[in-house]
DNA sequence: TAAATTTGTTAATTTATACTTGACAATAAA
DNA sequence: TTTATTGTCAAGTATAAATTAACAAATTTA
């Protein structure tokens, strides 16, 4: 966990503050913290939040997840690349290139008439945006019902159990954005 | 730091995995991991990121710095809220409700004819997704010219010189979506 | 039903390391 | 020069990370 003390140190001296200056206001010693950003010793979890608050940052950026993306930014129409059907006559188009860095996932949902998904409670921690671009499709959040047509979005914690179907005339499409990546 | 202890619990829980199974795979006792569930241990740093690796997730969404939601998840294409204009002729709305605790901002931007945003290089971390429904839409990215017309996509980071203008005759739409929340 | 595993938890130790003290050279200010 | 102030290091202490082993309760197997 080096990059734990290179992210401290930066910050610190983004900040003008010394080593002691940041040491004081954290109650620990400038000697300590000096072998923290030096990677010579490693913090506790409770100083480690202090050491976040007090440079206003996470402790997920300091642990280095919060990181730089920069291949082709670009994904064509024409080039989106399938995924994998999520049930049947339901087609999900990557709408970026797979990097485990990104902090998104955006994808294309296409739902044949009448496709219907499993009802699912993904596990993981994790947010989803969904926002319609044609048809009809019926979202049920932990049993509740909710319709939405185009135009329309919603956005929930991936942790409450989830279903959606196509309930239009013909096929209906909507981006589907989730945090973190899975695919 | 109790939450920590609660959530990865949880997480082992939900992925039918036995305390001493989970231990076994982090090469610790499992009466260590037991008493970091139960908030009477803490886990150094470097026993937490193996933690959260095998239990596919990160540190920051362990220590409780990726936080639940759940409000009204719907917005509908008649409630979306405008934003501001972020130059002439750019009109930001939201698609969701304003929320701290969540990871993603979707936005619909719609640009008039010509319409041109200033060159500006947010310096916070995060990344952007953006989708074009409607037009064509010219985005910089590091003197780096791209064009997107209807489908297409681009995902980048934050802090690297962005600028976008409408290029298309007549009004231009795309989805746009940010992280972390700024609105 | 009882024996045998397997579950999670706790008390008592050990061991590792988080953290401090104090002194150091190097730089900058007085 | 003197006097602070910078970051760093060696050595020591003390805290707590982690282990061992034994436990009751729940499951599984016979």
């Amino acid at each position: 966990m080096k990059i734990v003390g290179v992210n401290i140190k930066r910050l610190r001296e983004d900040q003008g503050l010394t080593l002691r200056a940041l040491a004081k206001k954290l109650g620990i010693s400038a000697s300590f913290l000096s072998q923290v950003e030096s990677g010579k010793a490693s913090p506790s979890l409770a100083t480690l939040k202090s050491i976040s608050d007090a440079l206003t940052t996470t402790v997920g950026s300091l642990v280095g997840e919060e990181q730089k993306i920069d291949d082709n930014p670009i994904v064509r129409l024409s080039e989106r690349k399938h995924v994998q059907e999520a049930g049947k006559g339901i087609n999900m188009y990557l709408l970026t290139s797979r990097d485990p860095n990104k902090q998104m996932e955006p994808l294309l949902f296409k739902l044949k008439e009448g496709a219907i998904s499993g009802a699912a409670s993904y596990k993981h921690f994790g947010q989803e945006f969904v926002m319609v671009l044609r048809g009809y499709i019926e979202i049920t959040l932990n049993e509740i019902v909710y319709t939405l047509r185009k135009g329309d979005s919603i956005y929930f914690n991936s942790s409450v159990p989830h279903a959606f179907k196509n309930i239009g005339k013909g096929e209906s499409e909507a981006i589907w954005v989730i945090t973190p990546p899975t695919f």
